[in-house]
DNA sequence: TTCGATTTGTTCGTATGTATT
DNA sequence: TAATACATACGAACAAATCGA
Protein backbone atom coordinates (compact mmCIF):
# COMPACT_ATOMS: atom_id res chain seq x y z
CA UNK A 1 0.00 0.00 0.00
CA UNK A 2 1.02 3.62 -0.65
CA UNK A 3 2.84 5.50 1.75
CA UNK A 4 1.57 8.64 3.14
CA UNK A 5 4.27 10.51 2.85
CA UNK A 6 4.43 14.01 3.53
CA UNK A 7 0.88 13.82 5.24
CA UNK A 8 1.15 15.12 9.22
CA UNK A 9 1.86 12.18 11.50
CA UNK A 10 -1.29 9.97 11.91
CA UNK A 11 -2.22 11.48 15.25
CA UNK A 12 -4.85 9.00 16.26
CA UNK A 13 -4.85 8.10 19.30
CA UNK A 14 -5.63 4.19 20.07
CA UNK A 15 -8.28 3.20 22.67
CA UNK A 16 -5.50 1.20 24.68
CA UNK A 17 -2.72 4.21 24.26
CA UNK A 18 -1.52 5.18 27.64
CA UNK A 19 -1.84 8.72 28.12
CA UNK A 20 -1.65 9.83 31.35
CA UNK A 21 -4.26 12.11 32.51
CA UNK A 22 -7.58 12.72 30.90
CA UNK A 23 -7.90 12.25 27.15
CA UNK A 24 -8.80 16.41 26.65
CA UNK A 25 -5.48 17.00 28.05
CA UNK A 26 -3.78 15.20 25.67
CA UNK A 27 -5.51 16.32 23.14
CA UNK A 28 -4.80 20.09 24.28
CA UNK A 29 -1.01 19.60 24.13
CA UNK A 30 -1.11 17.96 20.66
CA UNK A 31 -2.95 20.99 19.53
CA UNK A 32 -0.48 23.38 21.50
CA UNK A 33 2.12 21.19 19.56
CA UNK A 34 1.11 22.47 16.27
CA UNK A 35 0.66 25.93 17.04
CA UNK A 36 4.01 25.99 18.47
CA UNK A 37 5.56 24.30 15.16
CA UNK A 38 3.85 26.84 13.25
CA UNK A 39 1.56 23.80 11.41
CA UNK A 40 -1.53 25.98 11.43
CA UNK A 41 -1.09 30.29 10.51
CA UNK A 42 -2.20 32.98 12.06
CA UNK A 43 -4.43 34.18 9.33
CA UNK A 44 -6.62 30.94 8.60
CA UNK A 45 -8.22 29.00 10.69
CA UNK A 46 -7.43 25.98 12.50
CA UNK A 47 -8.86 22.47 11.43
CA UNK A 48 -12.71 22.42 12.35
CA UNK A 49 -13.81 20.62 15.75
CA UNK A 50 -15.00 17.98 13.63
CA UNK A 51 -11.62 17.64 11.43
CA UNK A 52 -9.27 17.73 15.03
CA UNK A 53 -11.82 14.95 16.46
CA UNK A 54 -11.37 12.40 13.31
CA UNK A 55 -7.44 13.19 13.19
CA UNK A 56 -7.31 12.28 17.26
CA UNK A 57 -9.80 9.64 16.77
CA UNK A 58 -12.16 11.24 19.39
CA UNK A 59 -15.43 12.66 19.93
CA UNK A 60 -16.19 16.48 19.14
CA UNK A 61 -16.97 16.68 23.27
CA UNK A 62 -13.29 16.02 23.99
CA UNK A 63 -12.07 18.40 21.58
CA UNK A 64 -14.58 21.24 22.49
CA UNK A 65 -13.11 20.71 26.01
CA UNK A 66 -9.85 21.37 25.23
CA UNK A 67 -10.13 23.74 22.30
CA UNK A 68 -12.27 25.93 25.38
CA UNK A 69 -9.52 25.58 27.91
CA UNK A 70 -7.49 27.40 25.22
CA UNK A 71 -10.10 29.99 24.49
CA UNK A 72 -9.64 30.46 28.00
CA UNK A 73 -5.91 31.09 28.53
CA UNK A 74 -6.57 33.57 25.17
CA UNK A 75 -4.78 31.18 22.84
CA UNK A 76 -7.13 30.76 20.47
CA UNK A 77 -10.45 32.75 19.49
CA UNK A 78 -13.86 31.24 18.58
CA UNK A 79 -15.63 32.86 16.08
CA UNK A 80 -18.96 30.96 15.71
CA UNK A 81 -20.09 29.95 11.86
CA UNK A 82 -16.00 30.63 10.78
CA UNK A 83 -13.72 28.77 12.47
CA UNK A 84 -11.13 28.64 15.62
CA UNK A 85 -8.13 31.10 14.75
CA UNK A 86 -4.59 31.76 17.34
CA UNK A 87 -5.30 35.29 18.78
CA UNK A 88 -4.34 38.01 16.78
CA UNK A 89 -2.27 40.69 18.78
CA UNK A 90 -4.36 43.62 16.56
CA UNK A 91 -4.92 46.45 18.60
CA UNK A 92 -8.16 45.62 20.66
CA UNK A 93 -7.05 42.83 21.69
CA UNK A 94 -4.29 44.06 23.02
CA UNK A 95 -6.11 46.87 25.02
CA UNK A 96 -8.48 44.32 26.46
CA UNK A 97 -5.88 41.40 26.93
CA UNK A 98 -2.54 43.23 28.27
CA UNK A 99 -2.81 47.10 28.85
CA UNK A 100 -3.81 48.25 31.94
CA UNK A 101 -3.24 51.70 32.45
CA UNK A 102 -6.52 53.79 32.53
CA UNK A 103 -7.21 57.10 32.77
CA UNK A 104 -9.26 58.91 35.74
CA UNK A 105 -12.65 57.38 34.54
CA UNK A 106 -11.20 54.10 33.99
CA UNK A 107 -11.80 54.57 30.41
CA UNK A 108 -8.23 53.20 27.96
CA UNK A 109 -6.79 54.46 24.86
CA UNK A 110 -4.48 52.94 22.24
CA UNK A 111 -1.35 55.09 22.99
CA UNK A 112 0.93 56.76 20.43
CA UNK A 113 4.58 55.32 20.41
CA UNK A 114 7.54 57.05 19.68
CA UNK A 115 11.19 55.04 19.32
CA UNK A 116 13.69 57.08 21.40
CA UNK A 117 16.72 54.91 20.75
CA UNK A 118 17.49 51.34 19.23
CA UNK A 119 20.59 49.42 20.04
CA UNK A 120 22.35 46.00 19.95
CA UNK A 121 23.92 45.24 23.53
CA UNK A 122 24.41 42.35 25.78
CA UNK A 123 22.09 41.15 28.64
CA UNK A 124 22.74 42.94 31.95
CA UNK A 125 22.01 41.87 35.24
CA UNK A 126 17.93 42.06 35.59
CA UNK A 127 17.19 41.34 31.80
CA UNK A 128 19.66 38.03 31.74
CA UNK A 129 17.91 37.15 35.63
CA UNK A 130 14.58 37.62 33.97
CA UNK A 131 14.88 36.63 30.28
CA UNK A 132 16.62 33.23 31.85
CA UNK A 133 20.02 34.14 29.71
CA UNK A 134 23.06 34.01 30.41
CA UNK A 135 24.87 37.32 31.49
CA UNK A 136 26.37 38.30 28.57
CA UNK A 137 24.07 36.51 25.53
CA UNK A 138 23.09 39.24 22.70
CA UNK A 139 19.85 41.23 22.77
CA UNK A 140 18.19 43.72 21.38
CA UNK A 141 17.05 47.27 23.50
CA UNK A 142 14.95 50.06 22.60
CA UNK A 143 13.25 52.65 24.27
CA UNK A 144 9.47 53.93 23.58
CA UNK A 145 7.69 56.71 24.87
CA UNK A 146 4.00 56.56 24.78
CA UNK A 147 1.42 59.45 24.57
CA UNK A 148 -2.09 59.00 25.81
CA UNK A 149 -4.07 61.77 25.48
CA UNK A 150 -1.78 63.69 23.83
CA UNK A 151 1.10 63.73 26.52
CA UNK A 152 3.78 61.57 27.02
CA UNK A 153 2.81 59.61 30.19
CA UNK A 154 4.55 55.93 30.03
CA UNK A 155 8.34 55.15 29.18
CA UNK A 156 9.55 51.95 28.14
CA UNK A 157 12.88 50.45 27.87
CA UNK A 158 12.50 47.01 26.28
CA UNK A 159 15.23 43.75 25.64
CA UNK A 160 14.49 41.01 23.60
CA UNK A 161 16.74 37.99 22.87
CA UNK A 162 18.47 38.37 19.59
CA UNK A 163 18.01 34.24 19.78
CA UNK A 164 14.47 34.95 19.35
CA UNK A 165 14.13 37.58 16.88
CA UNK A 166 17.43 37.32 14.49
CA UNK A 167 17.18 40.22 12.07
CA UNK A 168 15.21 42.98 14.64
CA UNK A 169 16.16 45.83 13.46
CA UNK A 170 15.19 49.69 13.97
CA UNK A 171 13.99 49.53 10.02
CA UNK A 172 11.57 46.64 11.38
CA UNK A 173 10.47 47.73 14.08
CA UNK A 174 9.81 51.43 12.79
CA UNK A 175 7.80 49.95 9.64
CA UNK A 176 5.44 48.17 11.55
CA UNK A 177 2.15 48.83 11.24
CA UNK A 178 0.86 47.30 14.48
CA UNK A 179 1.45 46.41 18.31
CA UNK A 180 4.90 45.37 18.99
CA UNK A 181 3.43 41.99 19.59
CA UNK A 182 1.91 41.67 16.56
CA UNK A 183 5.42 42.08 15.07
CA UNK A 184 6.50 39.35 17.16
CA UNK A 185 3.46 36.84 16.04
CA UNK A 186 3.70 38.18 12.58
CA UNK A 187 7.67 38.03 11.81
CA UNK A 188 9.18 35.80 14.01
CA UNK A 189 5.89 32.91 14.89
CA UNK A 190 6.19 35.06 18.51
CA UNK A 191 2.76 34.42 20.05
CA UNK A 192 2.93 36.01 23.98
CA UNK A 193 0.15 34.24 25.85
CA UNK A 194 1.03 35.20 29.80
CA UNK A 195 2.52 38.03 31.21
CA UNK A 196 4.05 39.01 35.00
CA UNK A 197 4.07 41.99 35.86
CA UNK A 198 5.93 43.46 39.59
CA UNK A 199 4.51 46.67 40.13
CA UNK A 200 6.75 48.73 42.58
CA UNK A 201 6.86 52.37 43.69
CA UNK A 202 9.91 54.64 42.57
CA UNK A 203 11.10 57.85 42.27
CA UNK A 204 11.65 59.31 38.43
CA UNK A 205 15.93 60.17 37.62
CA UNK A 206 16.64 62.75 35.23
CA UNK A 207 16.18 60.57 32.66
CA UNK A 208 12.39 59.56 33.35
CA UNK A 209 11.66 62.70 34.77
CA UNK A 210 12.70 64.64 31.21
CA UNK A 211 10.52 62.31 29.29
CA UNK A 212 7.54 62.29 31.44
CA UNK A 213 7.63 66.32 31.69
CA UNK A 214 7.71 65.62 35.76
CA UNK A 215 9.64 66.67 38.48
CA UNK A 216 13.44 65.23 39.20
CA UNK A 217 12.42 62.27 41.71
CA UNK A 218 8.17 62.66 41.24
CA UNK A 219 7.15 58.99 42.40
CA UNK A 220 5.92 56.98 39.23
CA UNK A 221 5.04 53.57 38.65
CA UNK A 222 7.62 50.82 37.71
CA UNK A 223 6.55 47.85 36.32
CA UNK A 224 9.12 44.87 35.12
CA UNK A 225 7.16 42.87 32.87
CA UNK A 226 8.05 39.65 31.19
CA UNK A 227 6.22 38.06 28.33
CA UNK A 228 6.10 34.63 27.65
CA UNK A 229 5.01 32.25 24.61
CA UNK A 230 2.79 29.03 24.91
CA UNK A 231 5.71 26.84 26.67
CA UNK A 232 6.75 29.27 29.09
CA UNK A 233 9.87 30.70 26.99
CA UNK A 234 10.35 34.47 28.33
CA UNK A 235 10.94 36.33 25.08
CA UNK A 236 10.50 39.90 26.25
CA UNK A 237 11.81 42.07 29.41
CA UNK A 238 10.10 45.29 29.76
CA UNK A 239 10.87 48.25 32.21
CA UNK A 240 8.36 50.82 32.25
CA UNK A 241 7.87 53.87 33.92
CA UNK A 242 4.30 55.32 34.19
CA UNK A 243 2.91 59.11 35.51
CA UNK A 244 0.41 58.36 37.18
CA UNK A 245 -1.11 61.86 38.19
CA UNK A 246 -4.02 61.35 35.58
CA UNK A 247 -3.68 57.78 34.91
CA UNK A 248 -3.71 54.21 36.77
CA UNK A 249 -2.92 51.04 36.59
CA UNK A 250 -5.64 49.35 36.89
CA UNK A 251 -6.53 45.30 37.85
CA UNK A 252 -10.01 43.46 37.80
CA UNK A 253 -10.03 40.54 39.62
CA UNK A 254 -13.10 37.55 39.50
CA UNK A 255 -14.28 39.48 35.97
CA UNK A 256 -17.93 40.04 35.40
CA UNK A 257 -19.63 38.12 32.42
CA UNK A 258 -22.95 38.81 33.42
CA UNK B 1 -51.94 14.35 48.03
CA UNK B 2 -50.20 15.90 50.20
CA UNK B 3 -49.23 19.72 49.26
CA UNK B 4 -45.07 19.91 49.54
CA UNK B 5 -45.84 23.21 51.72
CA UNK B 6 -41.98 24.36 52.96
CA UNK B 7 -40.38 23.40 49.63
CA UNK B 8 -38.51 25.77 47.64
CA UNK B 9 -40.70 27.38 44.79
CA UNK B 10 -41.08 24.89 42.00
CA UNK B 11 -37.89 26.04 39.71
CA UNK B 12 -38.94 23.80 36.59
CA UNK B 13 -38.21 25.07 33.31
CA UNK B 14 -40.78 24.01 31.31
CA UNK B 15 -39.93 23.59 27.53
CA UNK B 16 -41.82 26.16 25.99
CA UNK B 17 -41.05 28.79 29.34
CA UNK B 18 -39.39 31.73 27.70
CA UNK B 19 -36.21 32.43 28.43
CA UNK B 20 -34.24 34.84 26.76
CA UNK B 21 -30.63 33.38 26.07
CA UNK B 22 -29.52 29.78 26.53
CA UNK B 23 -31.03 27.92 29.13
CA UNK B 24 -27.38 27.40 31.30
CA UNK B 25 -27.39 31.16 31.50
CA UNK B 26 -31.13 30.89 33.09
CA UNK B 27 -29.67 28.09 35.32
CA UNK B 28 -26.90 30.16 36.43
CA UNK B 29 -29.11 33.42 37.02
CA UNK B 30 -31.02 31.22 39.07
CA UNK B 31 -28.33 29.26 41.42
CA UNK B 32 -26.98 32.84 41.82
CA UNK B 33 -30.61 34.08 43.26
CA UNK B 34 -30.11 31.02 45.62
CA UNK B 35 -27.28 31.89 46.81
CA UNK B 36 -27.62 35.91 47.27
CA UNK B 37 -30.67 34.73 49.41
CA UNK B 38 -28.82 32.75 51.61
CA UNK B 39 -31.05 29.74 50.50
CA UNK B 40 -27.11 27.44 50.91
CA UNK B 41 -25.04 27.77 53.76
CA UNK B 42 -21.45 28.61 53.33
CA UNK B 43 -20.94 25.60 55.49
CA UNK B 44 -22.38 22.80 53.38
CA UNK B 45 -22.71 21.42 50.37
CA UNK B 46 -25.02 22.88 47.28
CA UNK B 47 -27.50 20.28 45.56
CA UNK B 48 -25.75 18.10 43.75
CA UNK B 49 -25.73 18.66 40.15
CA UNK B 50 -28.39 15.54 39.46
CA UNK B 51 -30.45 16.95 42.10
CA UNK B 52 -30.54 20.73 40.83
CA UNK B 53 -31.12 18.99 37.06
CA UNK B 54 -34.19 17.85 38.28
CA UNK B 55 -35.15 21.15 40.18
CA UNK B 56 -34.78 23.25 37.12
CA UNK B 57 -36.05 20.20 34.38
CA UNK B 58 -32.60 19.98 32.61
CA UNK B 59 -29.85 17.89 32.24
CA UNK B 60 -27.12 17.30 34.25
CA UNK B 61 -25.06 18.64 31.28
CA UNK B 62 -27.10 21.92 31.12
CA UNK B 63 -26.60 22.10 35.19
CA UNK B 64 -22.42 21.79 34.71
CA UNK B 65 -22.14 24.37 32.04
CA UNK B 66 -23.68 26.58 34.11
CA UNK B 67 -21.99 25.89 37.89
CA UNK B 68 -18.67 25.78 35.80
CA UNK B 69 -18.83 29.58 35.11
CA UNK B 70 -19.39 30.30 38.52
CA UNK B 71 -16.55 28.26 39.31
CA UNK B 72 -14.38 29.79 36.80
CA UNK B 73 -15.55 32.91 38.70
CA UNK B 74 -14.58 31.66 42.04
CA UNK B 75 -17.98 31.99 43.59
CA UNK B 76 -17.97 28.00 43.66
CA UNK B 77 -15.86 25.57 44.35
CA UNK B 78 -16.15 21.83 43.18
CA UNK B 79 -14.53 19.49 44.97
CA UNK B 80 -14.69 15.62 43.66
CA UNK B 81 -16.64 13.42 45.32
CA UNK B 82 -17.82 15.55 48.35
CA UNK B 83 -19.99 18.40 46.23
CA UNK B 84 -19.91 21.48 45.33
CA UNK B 85 -19.46 24.68 48.15
CA UNK B 86 -19.96 27.96 47.95
CA UNK B 87 -15.75 29.84 47.48
CA UNK B 88 -15.02 30.51 51.16
CA UNK B 89 -12.99 32.89 52.60
CA UNK B 90 -9.92 31.60 54.38
CA UNK B 91 -6.87 32.39 54.92
CA UNK B 92 -5.67 29.98 51.45
CA UNK B 93 -7.86 31.05 49.50
CA UNK B 94 -7.15 35.10 50.01
CA UNK B 95 -3.63 34.65 49.46
CA UNK B 96 -4.73 32.23 46.37
CA UNK B 97 -7.49 34.97 44.74
CA UNK B 98 -7.19 38.68 46.24
CA UNK B 99 -3.40 38.90 47.98
CA UNK B 100 -1.06 40.52 45.53
CA UNK B 101 1.83 41.34 47.82
CA UNK B 102 4.93 39.16 47.45
CA UNK B 103 8.67 39.33 48.52
CA UNK B 104 11.35 39.70 46.14
CA UNK B 105 11.45 36.17 45.42
CA UNK B 106 8.03 36.44 44.16
CA UNK B 107 6.61 34.08 47.64
CA UNK B 108 3.16 34.99 48.88
CA UNK B 109 2.76 35.26 52.54
CA UNK B 110 -0.32 35.38 55.06
CA UNK B 111 0.43 38.89 56.68
CA UNK B 112 -0.01 39.75 60.72
CA UNK B 113 -2.59 42.32 61.07
CA UNK B 114 -2.66 44.93 63.37
CA UNK B 115 -6.04 47.23 64.21
CA UNK B 116 -4.74 50.52 64.53
CA UNK B 117 -8.26 52.99 64.76
CA UNK B 118 -11.67 51.90 64.90
CA UNK B 119 -14.65 54.71 64.06
CA UNK B 120 -17.70 55.89 63.56
CA UNK B 121 -18.40 58.33 60.41
CA UNK B 122 -20.00 59.46 57.26
CA UNK B 123 -18.98 59.00 53.79
CA UNK B 124 -16.24 61.64 52.29
CA UNK B 125 -16.41 61.66 48.92
CA UNK B 126 -13.80 59.32 47.95
CA UNK B 127 -15.53 56.22 49.67
CA UNK B 128 -18.98 58.07 48.47
CA UNK B 129 -18.21 57.57 45.05
CA UNK B 130 -16.65 54.23 45.24
CA UNK B 131 -19.15 52.71 47.21
CA UNK B 132 -21.69 54.16 45.56
CA UNK B 133 -23.10 56.17 48.49
CA UNK B 134 -25.05 59.10 49.12
CA UNK B 135 -22.33 61.56 50.49
CA UNK B 136 -23.03 61.29 54.46
CA UNK B 137 -24.52 57.63 54.89
CA UNK B 138 -22.83 56.32 57.81
CA UNK B 139 -20.05 54.21 57.22
CA UNK B 140 -17.25 52.44 59.68
CA UNK B 141 -14.01 53.64 59.31
CA UNK B 142 -11.05 51.61 60.59
CA UNK B 143 -7.13 51.61 59.84
CA UNK B 144 -5.21 48.48 59.69
CA UNK B 145 -1.09 47.67 59.72
CA UNK B 146 -0.05 44.80 58.00
CA UNK B 147 3.09 42.99 58.82
CA UNK B 148 5.46 41.11 56.39
CA UNK B 149 8.62 38.96 57.51
CA UNK B 150 8.29 40.62 60.94
CA UNK B 151 8.06 44.14 59.37
CA UNK B 152 5.29 47.08 58.36
CA UNK B 153 5.02 46.71 54.82
CA UNK B 154 1.10 47.49 54.41
CA UNK B 155 -1.32 50.29 55.28
CA UNK B 156 -4.55 50.00 55.13
CA UNK B 157 -7.91 52.37 55.72
CA UNK B 158 -10.87 50.83 55.04
CA UNK B 159 -14.84 52.21 54.96
CA UNK B 160 -17.63 49.64 54.55
CA UNK B 161 -21.53 51.13 54.46
CA UNK B 162 -23.08 50.52 58.04
CA UNK B 163 -26.24 49.40 56.26
CA UNK B 164 -24.37 46.65 54.83
CA UNK B 165 -22.79 45.29 58.50
CA UNK B 166 -25.38 47.05 60.51
CA UNK B 167 -24.05 45.96 63.99
CA UNK B 168 -19.85 46.33 62.92
CA UNK B 169 -18.25 47.19 66.04
CA UNK B 170 -14.46 47.23 67.02
CA UNK B 171 -14.99 43.93 69.20
CA UNK B 172 -16.92 42.04 66.54
CA UNK B 173 -13.73 42.83 63.96
CA UNK B 174 -10.62 42.25 66.82
CA UNK B 175 -12.57 38.85 67.98
CA UNK B 176 -12.53 37.51 64.09
CA UNK B 177 -10.16 34.73 64.09
CA UNK B 178 -10.12 34.77 60.12
CA UNK B 179 -9.85 37.29 57.09
CA UNK B 180 -11.54 40.05 57.08
CA UNK B 181 -14.05 39.21 54.13
CA UNK B 182 -14.44 35.81 56.06
CA UNK B 183 -15.83 38.14 58.37
CA UNK B 184 -17.95 39.63 56.14
CA UNK B 185 -19.04 36.14 54.83
CA UNK B 186 -19.83 34.30 58.07
CA UNK B 187 -21.59 37.08 60.08
CA UNK B 188 -23.00 38.95 57.37
CA UNK B 189 -23.74 36.64 54.56
CA UNK B 190 -21.83 39.70 52.40
CA UNK B 191 -19.29 37.00 49.70
CA UNK B 192 -16.93 39.22 48.38
CA UNK B 193 -16.72 37.93 44.16
CA UNK B 194 -14.86 40.73 42.52
CA UNK B 195 -12.02 43.48 43.28
CA UNK B 196 -11.10 46.22 41.41
CA UNK B 197 -7.82 48.00 41.87
CA UNK B 198 -6.63 51.66 40.88
CA UNK B 199 -3.30 51.51 41.55
CA UNK B 200 -0.90 54.81 41.16
CA UNK B 201 2.49 56.26 42.81
CA UNK B 202 2.16 58.33 45.65
CA UNK B 203 4.48 60.23 48.41
CA UNK B 204 4.28 59.12 51.73
CA UNK B 205 2.63 61.49 54.18
CA UNK B 206 3.98 62.06 57.33
CA UNK B 207 1.15 59.47 58.92
CA UNK B 208 2.33 56.67 56.49
CA UNK B 209 5.69 57.32 56.55
CA UNK B 210 5.96 56.70 60.62
CA UNK B 211 3.85 53.72 60.26
CA UNK B 212 5.97 52.18 57.60
CA UNK B 213 8.95 53.44 59.01
CA UNK B 214 10.12 54.99 55.90
CA UNK B 215 11.10 58.84 54.88
CA UNK B 216 9.15 61.52 54.88
CA UNK B 217 7.57 61.80 50.99
CA UNK B 218 9.47 58.66 50.37
CA UNK B 219 7.32 56.73 46.96
CA UNK B 220 4.48 54.11 47.83
CA UNK B 221 2.24 52.47 45.77
CA UNK B 222 -0.92 53.82 46.50
CA UNK B 223 -3.94 51.36 45.73
CA UNK B 224 -7.53 52.35 46.06
CA UNK B 225 -9.62 49.01 45.96
CA UNK B 226 -13.28 48.15 45.82
CA UNK B 227 -14.82 45.00 46.86
CA UNK B 228 -18.22 43.56 45.11
CA UNK B 229 -20.72 40.90 45.89
CA UNK B 230 -22.31 38.61 43.09
CA UNK B 231 -25.01 41.20 42.52
CA UNK B 232 -22.45 43.97 41.97
CA UNK B 233 -23.55 45.89 45.24
CA UNK B 234 -19.70 47.85 46.71
CA UNK B 235 -19.50 46.50 49.90
CA UNK B 236 -16.06 47.72 50.95
CA UNK B 237 -13.25 50.31 50.18
CA UNK B 238 -9.69 50.68 51.01
CA UNK B 239 -7.16 52.90 50.57
CA UNK B 240 -4.10 50.48 50.61
CA UNK B 241 -0.64 51.77 51.32
CA UNK B 242 2.46 49.58 49.91
CA UNK B 243 6.39 50.14 51.16
CA UNK B 244 8.15 48.42 48.13
CA UNK B 245 11.44 48.72 48.80
CA UNK B 246 11.77 44.83 49.82
CA UNK B 247 8.06 43.87 48.14
CA UNK B 248 6.04 44.34 44.95
CA UNK B 249 2.53 43.88 43.50
CA UNK B 250 2.80 41.30 41.32
CA UNK B 251 0.08 40.58 38.73
CA UNK B 252 0.22 37.23 36.62
CA UNK B 253 -2.07 37.56 33.14
CA UNK B 254 -2.87 34.55 30.92
CA UNK B 255 -2.68 32.22 33.95
CA UNK B 256 -0.77 28.97 33.05
CA UNK B 257 -2.47 25.43 34.48
CA UNK B 258 -0.27 22.64 32.89
C1' DT C 1 -10.56 -2.94 56.24
C1' DT C 2 -13.96 -3.42 53.11
C1' DC C 3 -17.95 -2.18 50.74
C1' DG C 4 -21.49 0.53 48.88
C1' DA C 5 -23.65 4.93 48.10
C1' DT C 6 -22.95 9.54 46.60
C1' DT C 7 -20.78 13.16 43.90
C1' DT C 8 -18.02 15.17 40.59
C1' DG C 9 -14.97 14.18 36.29
C1' DT C 10 -14.46 12.33 31.71
C1' DT C 11 -15.99 10.53 27.36
C1' DC C 12 -19.04 9.26 24.01
C1' DG C 13 -22.86 10.06 20.68
C1' DT C 14 -26.70 12.60 18.77
C1' DA C 15 -29.78 16.29 17.64
C1' DT C 16 -30.83 20.98 16.95
C1' DG C 17 -29.91 26.04 16.82
C1' DT C 18 -27.36 30.04 15.08
C1' DA C 19 -23.89 32.56 12.50
C1' DT C 20 -21.13 32.96 8.38
C1' DT C 21 -20.02 32.44 3.68
C1' DT D 1 -30.27 28.60 -0.60
C1' DA D 2 -26.98 25.32 0.81
C1' DA D 3 -22.90 24.07 3.18
C1' DT D 4 -19.91 24.71 7.03
C1' DA D 5 -18.62 25.66 11.82
C1' DC D 6 -19.39 26.63 16.35
C1' DA D 7 -23.11 26.69 20.34
C1' DT D 8 -26.42 24.51 23.02
C1' DA D 9 -28.82 20.64 24.97
C1' DC D 10 -29.83 15.98 25.97
C1' DG D 11 -28.75 11.36 27.72
C1' DA D 12 -25.85 7.53 28.95
C1' DA D 13 -21.95 5.15 30.78
C1' DC D 14 -17.95 4.61 33.42
C1' DA D 15 -14.01 6.45 36.34
C1' DA D 16 -12.23 8.51 40.51
C1' DA D 17 -12.73 10.55 44.99
C1' DT D 18 -15.04 10.69 49.36
C1' DC D 19 -17.44 9.12 53.30
C1' DG D 20 -19.89 6.43 56.43
C1' DA D 21 -21.75 1.88 57.65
Amino acid sequence: MAAELTLPADDALQPGALVAGPLYVEVKKRVMRSLMDGEWLQSSPIPSEAQLAQRYAVSVGTVRKAIGELVAERVLVRQPGRGTFVASHNRDYMLEAFFHIVDERGHKEFPASRLLTFRHGRADELSARFLRLAKDRRVFQFENLLHLQGRPVIFDRIRVPQAVFPDFDEGVFRQRDMTIFGLYQARYGVTVTRLEEWIRAANADDRVARLLVIKDDAAVLRIDRVAYTFDGTPVEFRERFVDTRSHAYLNALGMKKS
